[in-house]
DNA sequence: AAATAACGATAGGATTTATCTATCAGTGGA
DNA sequence: TCCACTGATAGATAAATCCTATCGTTATTT
């Protein structure tokens, strides 16, 4: 006696049988022959080593083992059709949990004014945001624990489809009794001999920082290094040093009235670093991806025309010239 | 692009390659070749019309859509494994939920002895008890709606299994103000002009209690019946007559004491009803019903000896000789 | 008592599905 | 560049599914 695992065809016709209260009902309701539903039924009644059905010339109706099994054969049927539910949503349109990494220096900043937007525009896209440090960010989507993520351009992993997004430029960050405080803008020079915080190095500011203090001739401080763009301005604020921040931070976080610190424009257009978004060549979702990169520009136009510069849409550049291809047409 | 419906086995093959982490090592641990898991899930990526995994060189990983399926297809399986579970628990021994119909004269005297023997040498069985005037039972056997009844005998049906169990014998119930009263026994010829209740027309004691009543040349009195053994024993007590009561339901409900109605024994061995354990004889549980009936003449034994006399256990009685066949080897 | 009707089971055959082995094609790392 | 790993593909075979037609039994009708 073979002893198989059921299957859902088999519980389905049990069902109908149970509901029909006859082969041949449920035959001819569910569209099959009647000695189908006699091979599955039996086929079922094997697997489970249990009659389930009395058989009698009135009709057929369960046994009692079998009115147990009636329950429990509704509840998987219903756990398939939920899941075939959730898979027609998914065909809608974009759907499912998407995970984006973003760095810590970006994500607070920038994602409050994306998500709403992208919530607006896939009502069945979930996005889990998580925060990594910048370097590892490219590391971690190829591993596969990111689906997509902002990151500081460029990056070097192939297999990685890149989409620019903007340059964001720095601003810096001086304490209220610095000389510099009374300042709107600083020239080059006047940096030089100057001490630098900046961030550990794991961080893409921490690049920046240092090539630009060593092109202006500044000192860069690295026995206290800020672990956040936070601690760093509070760095400033105690006296340490100045900084360099990116402007997004220092407009959203800083308000120019009741801080300890004053903000400068930096008269030197290399105080710049561009963001892009980036995903696996392989990810099926390319095209959302795609189309999330042109919210986040839309998004940028709207609300940091004043301290980001917005990158055409970018068609073709990619590390990785195959794009999406996919059963996910509806996108 | 035909879209079946996805099958347990896809679903059991895609949990395990997303556990596994590549469709290789899936294969080798769930004993298929790597093909066939390729197949299967490609089948289910088209049933659900939706991409699923993430093929790339390092493995293969979920999509996004496919860890939102993974929870769900889990569920799926565990409801799965619980309803082969409870298959093999039947297997082990009777189970289910069997549907008892008894007659309102005998359940509430009898079964409170035999339900906790019942469930002591069959814990996994669960027992539905509903009453049914006698006439009823029979009908409603085959009409599916008890899986098998405690009858008074005969039955007529056909395609019924019958096992005598026991006689049981009827009391004489008098007031206690009745010239009888200070009596033991009565003699048949004691009866002759006598009032005599009984129930309603449909319960089995009616015809009992009308045939003594002819054959004793007492009256009966039909234009108020009892709908109960109970209300018949008020009635009594309230002086309107004499009755006839199972010998069951007075050793169990009229304490000899504090009672308004004086008991008797009646001098004729015609004062008895056969009571019988029928059932379909196309039920797959033939051989439990059997044994219930030998459980209940132990039962009969052991606590009413005095009153009911257990027939032997009949092997071959039967209206219909085709006994159980079936899958259900265990019992 | 015989005909009728309804039930599920069975037989045989066409078709589809599941699975295997062997091989291919692409990709990342020594 | 070659090696080792990935999943996809091809072709063959075994298994399952499902159909039509028919059988055997039982309950009702004539």
């Amino acid at each position: 006696m073979k002893r198989n695992r059921p299957t859902i065809k088999q519980l389905r016709y049990f069902l109908g049988v149970c509901e029909a209260g006859s082969y041949r009902r449920a035959a001819e309701r569910m569209g099959v022959s009647q000695p189908t539903l006699t091979a599955q039924i039996a086929g079922l009644e094997t697997a489970l080593g249990v009659r389930l059905l009395e058989r009698s010339r009135g009709g057929t109706s369960p046994t009692p083992i079998g009115r147990d099994m009636v329950p429990r054969a509704r509840r998987v049927l219903s756990e398939v059709e939920a899941l075939i539910d959730a898979a027609d949503v998914s065909r809608q349109g974009p759907s499912g949990t998407h995970r984006l990494g973003v760095p810590p220096t970006l994500g607070p900043y920038f994602l409050p004014n994306l998500v709403p937007e992208l919530h607006r525009r896939y009502p069945a896209l979930k996005l889990y945001v998580r925060e990594s440090a910048p370097r590892e960010l490219e590391l971690e989507l190829m591993e596969g624990r990111h689906d997509f993520i902002l990151t500081p351009l460029p990056v070097t992993a192939g297999g990685v489809v890149v989409d620019r997004l903007f340059e964001e430029s720095l601003r810096v960050v001086v304490p209220e009794d610095h000389p510099f405080a009374s300042k709107k803008s600083l020239k080059a020079e006047d940096l030089q001999g100057e001490t630098i915080l900046a961030l550990e190095e794991k961080h893409h500011l921490y690049g920046q920082a240092r090539a630009l203090s060593e092109r202006l001739g500044a000192n860069l401080r690295r026995d206290y290094e800020g672990t956040s763009l936070d601690t760093l301005r509070q760095m400033v604020g105690m006296g340490m040093g100045i900084a360099f921040l990116p402007a997004l931070y220092v407009r959203s976080e800083i308000s120019p009235r009741k801080s300890e610190v004053a903000v400068l424009e930096l008269e030197a257009d290399t105080t710049l670093r561009t963001v892009g978004l980036a995903w696996r060549s392989h990810a099926p979702n390319s095209r959302l991806y795609r189309e999330v990169a042109g919210l986040i520009r839309d998004v940028g136009r709207r609300e940091f025309a004043d301290v980001i510069r917005i990158h055409d849409a970018n068609t073709g550049l990619s590390h990785d010239s195959d794009t999406d291809v996919g059963i996910t047409s509806g996108l």
